[in-house]
DNA sequence: AGCCTCATGTAAGTAGTTACATGATTCC
DNA sequence: GGAATCATGTAACTACTTACATGAGGCT
């Protein structure tokens, strides 16, 4: 069993063309990350470890105004090993939300403060589906429709939430109101 | 900065009332489970950390027909702890998907083979939404309004995966049919 | 003068998971 | 007889993240 972990996702953008451990963050951070994140502190051991493994190779590359820079390229060994890799059923998905524990908790927070976090937690998706959908004209030429797919998924994901968070907010309110008039009738 | 950890959520249940770490793990699998997983080999140890920090306290209940239990307590100082721990902003949510990286890479399958990945994919989801309505039975009379609020997010999200799965198989259909008419042409 | 982008890497720490280890009782 | 439920715990491992360390060149 291989799974698929960071070191084959790099394979699989690598797969695409060359590139470096900086560009390969940025271009995830930028279609993938949302699903798969990954800082610099795992990818470049995991472009290393695949060095080691002679799935890719790296060249050096002098630049006169900008820092250097290393090259990755794959190798059909790690164009086989990923193919193998994908041939693996998929883990299922984790999420963790912190956000959904403090509304899990709501009733340990006062009313004002859980209002605010719920308007926090939906600006943030208002704003992901601005990400995406720039993103996805970025991409709209280059993305392969499966890409494309990926992204659609996000925003689905992050409109139906904020339908979603707008409703709790208007029962959010409600509750409050129910709460001030039993405490005037206590 | 405390942040929202496992041993927050354990004291935030045991705020509810006194429970063991067995009855903690199946409590969290029904009703946090699908946002906020945790194992047995994270929750025992978290116990005995907050027990060892003087928040919560410890008894063991002898029983005839069971094996022995450790029924635990939160004590006036995880309450405090607690309260302190939700007055910090969550972080934001992580999602992994391997599913939707299979997706991404999706000119490297066979479309059969993909169409079979989503299909079960989306028959998770369905059956997320089976779960959900059942523990939404099960808590109705139990559970404060937040929590509900927590199910229906649950449920919102797996039903607005269903809807977008089901556009993207016929998508994926559509895809394999115009692929083979290439292959045809050619 | 100071921040942003480009660019690579390491070290220490976080927060888990899975597998192992044990064992009684109940239900089929 | 065998699986499921009840019940607690440890050890080894996985896979990250954050902070640290360094440094050039361009933009305001």
């Amino acid at each position: 069993v291989y799974g698929l972990n960071l070191r084959v996702v790099l394979l699989g953008f690598l797969a695409q063309g060359d590139l470096t451990g900086y560009e390969l963050k940025h271009l995830m951070e930028r279609s993938v990350g949302f699903f798969f994140g990954a800082s610099y502190g795992s990818i470049y051991p995991a472009l290393k470890d695949l060095e080691g493994a002679g799935l890719v190779r790296s060249r050096r590359v002098v630049q006169s105004e900008r820092p250097n820079k290393k090259v990755y390229t794959i190798t059909p060994e790690g164009e086989a090993y990923f193919r193998t890799a994908l041939s693996d059923a998929p883990a299922s998905d984790t999420l963790r939300s912190e956000f959904l524990m403090h509304l899990f908790f709501g009733h340990h927070h006062e009313p004002g403060r859980l209002l605010e976090l719920v308007r926090r937690y939906r600006e943030e998706h208002e704003q992901m589906i601005g990400r995406l959908k720039e993103v996805e004209e970025e991409f709209r030429e280059v993305a392969t429709p499966y890409q494309m797919m990926c992204l659609r998924s996000g925003l689905a994901h992050a409109e139906s939430q904020v339908t979603f968070l707008q409703g709790i907010e208007e029962e959010i309110r409600e509750l409050a109101r129910e709460d001030q008039e039993t405490d005037m009738g206590a």
